[in-house]
DNA sequence: GGTGTCAGTGAGAACAGTTCTCGGTTCGTC
DNA sequence: GACGAACCGAGAACTGTTCTCACTGACACC
């Protein structure tokens, strides 16, 4: 995705909830745009020094309502930013338990579809209204072996 | 696995790290496996009456550096507890975006298989050391429809 | 059975990531 | 330009988790 498209969506989505699209949101996208893999608030602050921390946190919760960011959790000290897949593409996660550093990748669409076709079975099943499914691999990346 | 076994494999794994098995952790490893699916540490003082909130989080911690615990967590604000994959059965988890319950489910053998090679092969790619593999389904449980 | 040692315990303090508050600023609209 | 609403940064407040410390209890040795 071009980046004046992901910023075209980006304000689309802050609209439909009464917010705008002011230049440190707008600069938060970018940041996670041009990162490798999931930021931590740390890392974001770090890439762009003007970012107040109290207003990383505020904005990235306002994009999280609005679907433009996604935000997890692992058990390092912080929580991770990236776009929301919609926005990329859809990926996993190889996450380090030693460094906590995570990478994305990408399975095969014909694996994708099989476990979709699964997961959907078992959410009927239990009467659970699936929303999207999370794969990580947990382990020790390259840098920490 | 019946409760006697369990503490015996709770037992030695932490005399191999040289601690105890003591009357607290045995409650907690006996709370946890009568339980439905992950515990916060709120549920797990609500279970077990008796039992400090320091003392919880010491000995949860110390159980999961035995490898007798398992530690998740979630977007919600509590970590949760569940017993280790290998004292139970390996299992994925149903979480609930709403109120943040996690629930257990299991996959066909065969698709297991399947997704374990898969995965392999990702992390091969890319020199990671794969540990175990987690899959998780996020959405609306049936409680929150 | 006494005793020394040391891991384990509970209460509460401390810590740290995150959220909230508040006075000031910017933006869109009239 | 005037106004209101959304937004901003700095720092205080909050809260789940970890740490501290005085005390307890279980085991080993005599």
């Amino acid at each position: 995705m071009v980046t004046a498209e992901l910023h075209d969506i980006a304000s689309a989505r802050l609209r439909t909830t009464g917010q705008r699209y002011t230049t440190r949101r707008r600069a938060l996208v970018e940041v996670l745009d041009e990162a490798e893999g999931p930021l931590t608030i740390p890392q974001i602050l770090e890439l762009d020094r003007s970012l107040a921390q109290s207003s990383a946190y505020r904005n990235l919760a306002v994009l999280e309502q609005a679907d433009v960011v996604h935000r997890i959790v692992t058990n390092d000290d912080f929580a991770r930013y990236e776009l929301a897949e919609d926005l990329t593409e859809h990926h996993h996660h190889l996450i380090c338990r030693t460094c906590g550093s995570v990478a994305d990748f990408t399975l095969d669409p014909s694996v994708e579809g099989d476990l979709d076709r699964v997961l959907a079975d078992v959410a009927d099943a239990q009467s659970f209204r699936a929303d999207h499914h999370r794969l990580d691999l947990v382990g020790t990346c390259a840098d920490c072996r």
